[in-house]
DNA sequence: AATCTGCTTTGATGCAGATCAAGAGGATTG
DNA sequence: CAATCCTCTTGATCTGCATCAAAGCAGATT
């Protein structure tokens, strides 16, 4: 990993205090890990870390956007997670990364070392607590994502896709914030298409199939517009009672 | 859940004894976890839960192969996770169920009631670290799966399970066991499409295309002999270096 | 304003895998 | 041993998405 060295933050006012690996930690043990902790930037576009690498640091997002994607060598690329912030990067215990980790908008990391951070993790069950928590709602997520890449159609994966950033741009963090009706896609096309298992030109089509059938209104190209929510729930093939797609 | 109680059993001749999520305890901890631990049987095909149901009971696969599925309305079944022995069903925090668990052959579980189980993972963090441990692999991969229903095609996909259940049976816990080049499916082909996001007669298809490529040698149709590893691992569309698939 | 560059849309065509349909074993049962 | 089920295989056809190709569009560069 590089990038450069952002300015220190004192944890009690970090954006993803209460989100993160530390959102158990009382102050004492907040004090430990930020004795630890250093902080990484990197621009849109920038390569975090490639699959293979050795991975001797472990870090929370603070801000931005991130993609874990795994690669064939003929180039096909999936996408198996979207950090965004208070998202946890890299794993105790394992010495290699197992993804491509890049970042799709400016991003800022909240960095540990590997070493000592498993100390840390014995001495303060918080933050293994928390970890598995994290890690048990990252797998729920995975697994509604096989659902949707091994089963659902092109339209209904697009579908699914718009629900779920209109799902975040609800509640973030539990409370309503924004209009949901209007959502701004975080993302590109050729993104989107390596999240869904599908080529650019088919995101694209379907996007023009769901606006001339008014499901979905566009507004330049990162802009939709929803006039019907239950009408896109619909599209998307959920019955909209448990799945929460992260 | 229900199903008929099996003998009582000591925890020292476990068969999961190491690799359980009890793996990591000592003889103490390993008595306060004996102390509420309970079994339960159930036949081959038998439903063990299902999606929405309450879950108030954890438990550890015995013995005997289970899955984990996401069924849409409309019928397609996506698997999201096969489950051997060793293999941890439920989590703590969560009271309800998110997907279907299925025996596909007689299962027996050794299971936990929930809230009490909460409480030892407090007092014992062998067991939750353990546990984390296993979450983390297993969302490995999930997301290795992601990559296989994403962008893999059919006859990759087939090659991939195989390569699967042809490691599982190199080393179920590390060590060679039996002879690798031969290999026993222990699922239908139902259960395999629903695994690789196909249909059956794809897969059956894609069997007899890699029959009489040589690839592969069938005897009967659960019985698989592999004369080239190297080749079947080709097919596959891995490189053979970092994922693992289970 | 003109050219470039990256992203997106649209069109034409091809193909992998789904669907529909019909056997072919192999096990169980009367 | 025929009859009934299953599960699996094979064949014929269809279709949704990929592929190949070209054009539109907006922001950046000069």
């Amino acid at each position: 990993m590089d990038g450069d060295l952002a300015a220190a933050q004192n944890c009690s006012s970090c954006p993803i205090r209460h989100r993160a690996v530390c959102a158990r930690c009382d102050d004492d043990e907040l004090v430990r890990l930020n004795e630890i902790k250093f902080y990484k930037s990197y621009a849109a576009g920038q390569t975090i870390a490639m699959r293979g690498d050795a991975l001797d640091v472990v870090a929370s997002v603070v801000a931005g956007t991130a993609t874990l994607e795994r690669v064939i060598e003929d180039g096909r690329t999936q996408m198996v997670g979207l950090l965004l912030p208070s998202d946890f990067i890299g794993r105790p215990g394992r010495g290699t990364l197992q993804y491509d980790v890049t970042a799709v908008s400016d991003v800022t990391l909240c960095c540990f070392q590997r070493k000592p951070f498993e100390s840390l993790l014995v001495e303060i069950p918080a933050v293994q607590q928390r970890l598995l928590e994290m890690a048990l709602d990252e797998l729920d997520a995975a697994r509604d994502w096989m659902l949707l890449l091994g089963r659902k159609t092109a339209r209904e994966k697009i579908a699914s896709l718009l629900m779920l950033i209109a799902k975040r741009t609800m509640h973030p963090d539990g409370k309503v914030m924004g209009d949901i009706t209007r959502i701004e896609l975080p993302i590109s096309r050729e993104t989107m298409a390596n999240f869904l298992g599908l080529t650019i030109e088919t995101v694209s089509r379907q996007f023009t199939g769901l606006r001339k059938d008014g499901v979905i209104d566009l507004d330049g190209n990162r802009i939709v517009r929803i006039p019907d929510l239950e009408g896109l729930l619909f599209e998307s093939g959920d019955d909209g009672d448990g799945g929460t797609l992260f």
